[in-house]
DNA sequence: GAACATAATTCATTATAGTAAACAATATGG
DNA sequence: CCATATTGTTTACTATAATGAATTATGTTC
């Protein structure tokens, strides 16, 4: 997975083995292996790509999961069975009574290990978040992310999800509702 | 720097080696190595240690990374957003390019002194700004008011209207920008 | 402070990441 | 065609990541 980043961002730069060897001081066979998914690289060897390709890691990482991702049991069933509703969550509506069911906007603060849970929206509605401060995990269905300050998700949240801060520091997110009442948006 | 951030996080999860070893399936002996610093770990193993923590990878090579953004619908992908910086105005889309016309974010840092002019939009399209930092101005037509830092102002913006940073800290707000295209909502 | 339990670090060994150099494959030109 | 670069792969070797077992540290309880 690492691999194919790496060809795929070479080849769109059109740089050779040779040349992002020398960018990133990294050994063209190395990175011919590496490429080839035949080895199994270390940090500082990544690092090095993605300087020498001018990426950020993350780059490289992405999608580069591991085969079998599978939940903790014991830690989903405790985050299951606590009933933290509104503990430790301060809701601030931005918007006004005119436009609920519409367009809603709020100002969401957590504190440490505070989380939010909500039921299924009506379908098609939207939510669209952004971490002003700290960083949260946002869960929707089997998906889930975790979010830093300046991270933007959207989803569709006709399915329940929740949103919590799993950090040490308090958290403050911005949240956009749009309840798209059978529009004929894409 | 990868060693710090695991040792960290464990730390915070309040977990020995010994469990930690168990939940990632790395040796306790070379998680001590590499949290001590002493050894350069592969990706592979530095994977499994963020699943035996339930963190994100990126958690653990981060020094201080770029915000990332997501776009995320029915299921996880890729969006691409522009970043514009004129005259003391930084201008940081969040919604992705799917959206441009229907609904945008933004993110909108402001240096003092530094003011955003925007022509007026289509007909009944509609801003709706959250203060997050500092303090602005906003001129719609005639009407001007001061807000600062939490406030919350929504407008029709189908006349000339500006945004400006008369204070003399930086000023970062949200922004959201609704175009109303004859559509049959409220 | 001896005895016990638990946590983290070192030690000895194996597996493999990483390198330089040789090799193979693909052009480009005369 | 042959010669000569240019690009990517394979080989031979060295450095070191990763492991399990032994060792040292850190508590706890009697």
């Amino acid at each position: 997975m690492v691999g194919e980043n790496i060809q795929r961002i070479r080849k769109f730069q059109g740089i050779t083995l040779h040349v992002l060897s020398e960018r990133s001081n990294v050994s063209k066979a190395m990175l011919s292996q590496i490429e080839a998914d035949k080895v199994n690289p270390t940090v500082a060897t990544v690092w090095k790509i993605a300087r020498g390709l001018e990426v950020d890691i993350q780059e490289l990482l992405e999608g580069a999961r591991e085969p079998k991702r599978i939940f903790q049991h014991d830690r989903f069933e405790d985050i299951t069975t606590l009933d933290t509703e509104a503990d430790g969550v301060q809701i601030h509506v931005l918007s006004p009574l005119s436009m609920v069911g519409d367009l809603e906007m709020y100002i969401i603060a957590f504190e440490e290990g505070a989380r939010l849970a909500s039921e299924a929206h009506f379908p098609k509605t939207e939510e669209f978040l952004t971490v002003l401060e700290g960083a949260v995990r946002v869960t929707a269905g089997e998906n889930s992310t975790d979010m830093k300050k300046g991270d933007f998700i959207t989803y569709h949240c006709d399915i329940d999800h929740t949103i919590e801060n799993l950090g040490n520091t308090p958290a403050v997110i911005h949240m956009v509702v749009r309840y798209n009442a059978a529009t004929g948006r894409i």
